[in-house]
RNA sequence: GGAAAGGUAUCGAAGAGGUCAUAACGAGCCGCACUCGAAAUGCGGUUGUCGGGUAACCGGCACAUGGGUUCGAAUCCCAUCCUUUCCGCCA
């Protein structure tokens, strides 16, 4: 959600950052609708101080014995024009709101214009393997090791789904193991929050209403507000978590972990390159979040990428960061380093995680305060998230990446405590 | 799923059509006093939000949520949500 004294005060600049994403800003309505409605509150409050005088003098009049009869009418005719100024005032309340939320977030003043050709590599980690046999693709070596089994997967759900089985469900627990472990060791709480979420929740995180189609929905009420999701990131959740609280500046940063799957319709998104695990309807992750003070979120920002960089780093898996355009950060977010790893099949880089900063806007959504210690008054904190990380494309360029000549897999050092022991996956 | 009770500030809790909503009474927290220090005690402070105003300040709204009745609603009525207890179900 924007904030619409900035909007007031600094239109053209908030225009020119939105046009960056692509996003085409009309503000004149709403500023007009706005002014509308704080008219039309004015008025309406007069009449009820009015009111509230007349009330509290209404007791003693009784007492006295005096006639009341002419003044309940007068007042009657004074409440059906207050009902109708409050009707006015909720309406262009209602409004206004709407057409804020239906806004994507301000990107952060550094970002170019541009989509996804205008992302800016800011760090490359590795080299591209080199195979000196011929090398497999990693539904290949996934199908023939028995460790993923697509087959019997699209029987029991369709497209997009697979089961992990054997040492490809350890090597995915232990994915999961060793990002948790890593966040613990940094002192972020960890949380395993509920994979259903009421509507409010995608409201918050600034998913909905624009991407409500995208998500599996539960309960079959025709008003969504009433029915239930299946969350499509731990994000949603997490960031969430304070909604309507107000809480201690000496509190932030405070620092999240959860893990969940994923659930995602990916509707029409599907393409040939993207065989195998690369996107799936169901998809295992560990998201971090962050609430932090808002002079502080760049380095909570930092702290988060360098977080995501490091998981991938001690897996030993090539990768690079990437700073994304304006335009290719999500409507939430007002600024995203991407973590993308390097699947040798595919001979491109994957993104294996997203950081983000959406600064106030989630918090605005959702009415999540800090207590400002310098004006003691409430504010919008700034909220944060990143994978740490998702699975779905870390195990194929793992898979890819640690193969060796006879098939088999390696298993990366740091893994093998969480295996076991188990230096290597064959058949 | 059924029944009953309930939802008021940071917590406990009173108020049951108006003169008690910043909201009694307890507790907590923050000041200050007393003290060598602490405890105890005493005094003072301690909601959010919206509108107007440079400000001091003025005003509106908020008793789970949304409606209704009324000149006036925390209080009466309706719907929804949630909590607790009991019963049922229990892969």
């Amino acid at each position: 959600m924007l904030d619409l004294r900035r909007i007031q005060e600094n239109k053209e600049k908030v225009a020119e950052l939105l046009s960056r994403k692509g996003f085409v800003a009309e503000f004149d309505t709403v500023l007009e609708l706005d002014k509308q409605r704080r008219a039309v509150i004015g008025e309406v409050e007069t009449l009820k101080a009015q009111r509230n005088k007349v009330s509290a003098q209404i007791p003693a009049l009784k007492k006295a014995g005096q006639p009341v009869d002419e003044i309940f009418k007068e007042m009657r005719a004074l409440g059906d024009k207050i009902t109708e100024g409050d009707a006015k005032a909720k309406e262009l309340e209602d409004k206004v709101f709407d057409m804020l939320s239906r806004m994507p977030n301000i990107p952060d003043e550094d970002l170019v214009a541009g989509e996804k050709e205008a992302n800016e590599v800011i760090r490359v980690v590795g080299e591209k393997p080199q195979f000196d046999f011929p090398m497999q693709n990693h539904v290949d070596l996934c199908t023939k090791l028995g460790i993923i089994d697509y087959t019997r997967g699209t029987k029991l759900s369709g497209g997009g789904y697979w089961l992990y089985r054997g040492d490809g469900a350890r090597l995915e627990w232990a994915l999961l193991n060793f990002f948790i472990s890593e966040h613990l060791k940094d002192g972020y709480e960890f949380i395993l929050p509920p994979h259903q979420l009421g509507y409010n929740c995608g409201f918050g995180a600034g998913q909905f209403p624009k991407f409500a189609d995208e998500v599996y929905w539960l309960d079959c009420d025709e008003d969504r507000k009433k029915n239930r999701f299946m969350l499509p990131t731990a994000e949603t959740a997490l960031v969430n978590m304070y909604a309507g609280e107000i809480i201690d500046e000496s509190k932030l940063p405070m620092k999240f972990f959860a893990y969940t799957p994923c659930y995602r319709k990916e509707a029409g998104s599907y393409r040939a390159e993207e065989r195998g695990m690369i996107r799936g309807h169901q998809f295992n992750k560990v998201e971090m979040v962050q609430y932090a003070h808002p002079e502080r979120s760049m380095d909570a920002f930092n702290e988060l990428v360098d977080k995501a960089a490091s998981l991938i780093e001690k897996l030993g898996l090539h990768f690079r960061v990437s700073k994304l355009a304006a335009g290719d950060c999500s409507a939430s977010m007002a600024r995203t380093y991407d973590i993308e790893v390097w699947i040798p099949s595919m001979g491109i880089y994957k993104e294996v995680s997203s950081v983000s900063n959406a600064n106030d806007y989630q918090a605005r959504r959702n009415n999540t305060k800090y207590r400002d210690s310098k004006t003691g008054k409430p504010a919008f904190l700034h909220t944060l998230n990143g994978s740490g990380l998702a699975t779905s494309r870390v195990f194929p360029a793992l898979i890819e990446q640690y193969q060796n000549a006879d098939g088999s897999v390696t298993v990366p050092e740091v893994l093998r405590p969480f295996m076991g022991g188990q230096e290597v996956i064959k058949l």
